[in-house]
Parts: C-alpha cells; sequence; structure tokens
DNA sequence: CCAACTAATGACCTCAAAGTCATTTCTCTT
DNA sequence: AAGAGAAATGACTTTGAGGTCATTAGTTGG
C-alpha cells in the first residue's frame, strides 16, 4: 500500500480549459456579479487560488468565458450561411428555423443576457460581442439584400435595416423565452415565429411586381 | 442675524419621489451591482442612513425604480395606441415612429438593460417588465392583429407571432444602440428603420387577394 | 410655547468575496 | 536520482459597500 495516489497533479495545459468551461456554468447560472470564484475553482476541481495563475481577475475570466462561447458557437453558423447558394427567399426561413431550435446549446442567449447586463460595467465586452457575432450577421445578411436588390429580387431600401427587419424578431423571441420564460401566455413558439416571420418578411421584402401594385385595406 | 438656517428639513412627503429619482439616474449610469446607495444619497441630497427609512434594502430600491420609470412611460403609449381608430397599416408606422424617437426619455431603454442584466438574480423584477411592460403591449398589438384579420385586412397565422414581427426589429435595433452606440457601421437610424420596416411588415402582413380574403366574415 | 414625535444624521458594524503569498508537492531535466 | 523549477495549495489579508442605531434636531399638536 505504498501506492501514493498525488494529492493533485499538474496540468498546465488542461487547466484553463478546465476553469473556463466550469467559469461559463457558474456564470450563466447566476450572473456575473453573483458568481463566486470559490464555486468556479471547486467545479473545476481546483482551488481559488489557482484561479489567479491563469486568469488575473474575475473580469479577465469573464472575457475570457465569453471568448470561448462566441468562437466555438459562431463558425458553425457563419460557414453554413456563407456556403448558401440561393435566393435570400430561401435563405431566410432556413436561417430563422436553425436560430429558433437550438441557438448553439442555450448558452449562447443566457451569454448574451449576461453581456447585456455587464456590458455598462465593462465595455469592451460589448465590443467583443460586437466585432464576433452581431457585426458579422449583419456584414453577412446585408451583403446577400444588397445582392437580392441588385437582382431584382429585393425591393430598394437601406440593407442593414433590411437586416434588422429580418431578425429582429427571432432575437426578441430568444430575449422573450431568456427573461420570461415559456410561461407566459405570450411566449411565442420560436419555431413557429421563425416559419410565420420568414414567411412575412419574405412577401414584405418582395419588389412591386409590374401591373401588381401594393395595394392593402386602407 | 437671528436667521437660523436649519442644517436639514423634514420632508416627508417629498424625500421618496427624490430618491427614486436620483437612484434611476445613478443606476442607470453605473447598472444595479455598480450602483453605490452613498451615491444614491448624495444626488438626493441626504445621509445614505436615509434612504434606509423609505426603502428596506438595495434591491427595494430598484424595484420601485423600475416600477416607477415603467408607470411614468406607459400610460401615453397606451392610451394613445388605444385611442387609435383605424387600420392596423395606418397604425404601425406610427406606433413605430414613436417608438423610434424618443422611447421616452431614453431611460426606459437603459432601464431594460438593467432588467435584463439583473433579472436572473431578481426574478420578480422580470416579471414587473413582463406585467407592465410586455404584455400590456403585446396584448394591445395582437388585439388589433386579430381584429384587422377579422376584418379581411390582414393573413391568417398567429398574432402573436406577428406582434414580434412587428415590433422585434425595433426593439433590436434600441437594444443595439444602447449596448454599441451609434459608432458602429451597422447601427441602424432608428427613425429611417421605423418606416422601412413599417413599409415592410404592412407590406408582408397584406392578405393574398386584396379586397378578396377567401374566409371573409362579415 | 413647550413637549412629544419622528425625520434625519453620521459614525459604526459586518461580512462576504476578491485577491495574496509563503509553503508544499509534483514533474521535468540532466 | 536529485534538485531546480513551477503548479497547486490553503490560510491569510483586504476592502468596500450594504446595512444598523443611538443621538440630534426640525416639526407639530395641544
Amino acid at each position: 500500500m505504498t501506492d501514493t495516489k498525488p494529492k493533485w497533479n499538474r496540468r498546465k495545459d488542461a487547466r484553463p480549459g478546465e476553469i473556463i468551461e466550469a467559469a461559463v456554468d457558474v456564470f450563466v447560472e447566476h450572473g456575473f456579479a453573483a458568481a463566486k470564484l470559490s464555486d468556479v475553482a471547486t467545479r473545476a476541481g481546483v482551488v481559488k487560488g489557482t484561479l489567479y495563475r491563469y486568469f488575473d481577475t474575475k473580469e479577465d475570466l469573464f472575457r475570457a468565458v465569453v471568448q470561448h462561447v462566441v468562437a466555438t458557437n459562431l463558425q458553425a453558423i457563419e460557414q453554413a450561411a456563407q456556403a448558401f447558394r440561393g435566393s435570400l427567399a430561401e435563405l431566410v426561413p432556413v436561417l430563422l428555423m436553425r436560430a429558433a431550435d437550438g441557438m448553439g446549446d442555450g448558452r449562447v442567449p443566457a451569454l448574451a443576457r449576461m453581456v447585456i447586463g455587464e456590458s455598462r460595467a465593462f465595455p469592451d465586452l460589448a465590443r467583443i460581442w460586437h466585432d464576433n457575432v452581431v457585426s458579422r450577421i449583419l456584414t453577412l445578411l446585408s451583403g446577400l439584400i444588397a445582392n437580392g436588390q441588385a437582382r431584382g429580387e429585393i425591393r430598394s431600401g437601406d440593407p442593414t435595416a433590411y437586416a434588422f427587419s429580418i431578425v429582429g424578431p427571432m432575437v426578441t423571441g430568444m430575449l422573450f423565452h431568456e427573461l420570461f420564460g415559456s410561461a407566459s401566455p405570450h411566449a411565442p413558439n420560436l419555431p413557429t415565429l421563425a416559419a410565420q416571420h420568414a414567411e412575412t418578411i419574405v412577401r414584405g421584402l418582395a419588389p412591386d411586381a409590374p401591373g401588381n401594385p401594393p395595394d392593402f385595406q386602407p
């Protein structure tokens, strides 16, 4: 029984990832302010002091968490959209449906909620989110829209504003669920919303057909 | 020279309002966690201890702030919308424009941002916001939509989801400005967004055969 | 005009969680 | 295998803001 099991191991390379992974859970569960670094440490299987070998401060750890989640959840969406060849009218339903069912693993909306909450305290956080998430999506979408306009498939107008018209309802719907849960009588069914809004917005974006002037009920 | 100026005055009735007013500013500027009650007190012209005569805890004060802002900024919007007699096609542009220019006084979006951020720590806050803001607006809108559908002015579909289609882009646009400021190249111009999205969504909501809806009911 | 009442004060307490560091113990090099 | 080097520990310090309370002093009723 001289089999001495070590009290701990050196895991210089593995630790940062494990700590970030633990931190994601704790932050998502409690929010930034209420998250205790001792909890993060415990969940990562280390001790609070150890965290400080890898992250100088709580803020630093949070930044790392945001960048990690952003990085792991964005490539898939972006590549899928960028690889798509076809009209916006075909892409929009696909895009919104994908956003509806899943949104990664539920950690993205939770993180988004936190970033919104803490962005006043840490403005660089908002910047990370903007540059890595929002800006990319808007660039992609407005590019596609401008394209569609050039081909006469889409009415004239500001492409960025149209991009908001497309994604806004989904963003709002997800925020609704994140904030109020699914219990509210107004909670939108996300797949339904995605399908219906896709149909609605595609119609709304269609150019005026010659000889078919836009007339809605007065 | 017996003119004794008092060190302080009793203002039992005025204090709560002044404290809330000061608290709005401080909370909006720093967020809940970073807001110091001593700052609130100073700005209200009192001393920290005084706050506790009127509010038991920091959370209580925050709740009061939310309710105050909600109460003062909601009646106007709701009454205006409710008094409106006309088709949705006319109401939507007006509604979105009103939301765009001002959104009250800029404190509502800031507050909304805070509520989003702190709602995990204080779930009842989310509930206040839901019941007094979100629910009311959605009820109003989806009612109008159902109405329009009954009159054959609007395509069939889930009225709540349509309500999200209408307000989602504006909500998202305001959040964008609140989070990323107006510097981003993607920052939407809110009046433009309002006008363009109103046009887009009204078109998208129009029924297939204008003037001849399939299931028209007198 | 005085006394009971209480709004307001400000010095104080508390306490939890961020952050530190001397020490231990594993691991890598030679 | 030994000792240099650094990963990990855990007990410790710090801090700063929320919250308390005995006391002071405007206010008001009789």
